[in-house]
RNA sequence: GGCGCUAUAGCCAAGUGGUAAGGCCAAGGUCUGCAAAACCUUUAUCCCCCGGUUCAAAUCCGGGUGGCGCCU
């Protein structure tokens, strides 16, 4: 029985060229898991990959959605789930690419609160809660509902205590109730190009300094241009808010151009700490990838 | 050459006699519907050097060295 094959891993490590030529070799297909290859437009930044690129493999979950939605990761696993196990059905290895390592997870592992979706009116309430009252009052506030999640979670972390109280407002249940172990959908060997630091910061300098050769600056301007505003979902990623930012204080090309490359270091340090915790994790260093090794991974 | 100002972590910087704020950077970590997001932790045995005053000095005094500014 096929594995499901992950390849993950920070960004600019290579992820994207070692997917294609996996699945090439074992002819299937690829799901992206990338928070902003969602969307339509974003495409420089992004480092979405071109139809030369792709060399005639699937993808799927690239340019679902336009940068004036939201996404979130229950989308993503409703419209990945399904992708996934058709390939299965068919006896392929899916291979589950992507540097986002929050949807990666919502894929391999069943989620607990899948009913309990977002309330914008709900969370719009407790965000008028949280600035008229205080972080304080808001973690206070779920340490009456849910005193386990509050225990768990730093009052600080506004976002998590509101999504607490959420859940525990949409459903009655508490947060804290969910398994500590979560439960696999897939028999999955996952992967990633382990590139020592330094290097793997020459390469982040490199592609950014590429995609503003390649134009990024002008890309932003013309999604700016289209009516995208700062505050949207798409407009998170790196390389887009610092160059809007940057165009709105008037900061050089040179400072943005830091900037991005300061935030594309530091994301890659969160998602090399996020994958050293997943299961059934080969973190390969790049001398020593070799596409037969992976493969044989998935077979055995 | 003279005069004035200044010297605190990789960087910016508070402290002006009682045992080194804060910010940035960096590193480590968390992560179950905004995740390229949000959040947490750590980081100067010591304040340019030497000597002095004092129970006690990064803080006061003298000298040296470096930087900045002004004058001739």
């Amino acid at each position: 029985m096929p594995k499901v094959l992950v390849i993950c891993g920070a960004t600019a490590s290579g992820k994207t060229a070692l997917s294609i030529a996996c699945a090439k070799k074992l002819n299937t297909e690829i799901i992206s898991a990338d928070s902003l290859l969602v969307y339509k437009g974003l495409n420089i930044g992004t480092a979405k990959p071109t139809e030369e690129e792709k060399q005639g493999v699937t993808h799927h979950l690239i340019d679902v959605v336009s940068p004036f939605e939201s996404f979130s990761v229950s989308d993503y696993e409703k419209a990945a789930l399904p992708i996934v196990e058709d390939l299965l059905a068919q006896g392929k290895t899916p291979i589950i690419c992507g540097g986002t390592g929050f949807y990666v997870n919502a894929l391999l592992y069943k989620s607990q609160f899948g009913n309990a979706g977002a309330n914008e009116e709900i969370r719009r309430y407790y965000e008028t809660l949280y600035k008229e009252c205080g972080k304080e009052y808001l973690h206070n506030l779920l340490a009456e509902k849910d005193p386990e999640s509050a225990e768990k979670l730093h009052e600080n972390d506004v976002k998590r205590v509101i999504r607490a109280l959420e859940i525990y407002d949409l459903t009655g249940k508490k947060k804290s109730m969910q398994q500590d172990e979560p439960v696999p959908r897939f028999d999955f060997v996952a992967v990633s190009i382990d590139y020592p630091r330094e290097e793997l910061y020459e390469r982040i300098e490199r592609r950014v300094d590429k995609m503003f050769e390649d134009g990024l600056l002008q890309e932003v301007q013309s999604l700016c241009l289209q009516g995208v505003k700062r505050d949207m979902q798409c407009m998170q990623g790196i390389g887009y808010k610092e160059i809007v930012e940057g165009l709105e204080t008037g900061a050089s090309l040179e400072e943005i151009k830091e900037t991005v490359k300061k935030n594309t270091r530091n994301y890659a340090k969160r998602q090399i700490t996020f994958f050293k915790r997943m299961k059934n994790h080969f973190r390969i260093s790049p001398s020593e990838v070799n596409l037969e090794k992976i493969i044989e991974l998935c077979l055995t």
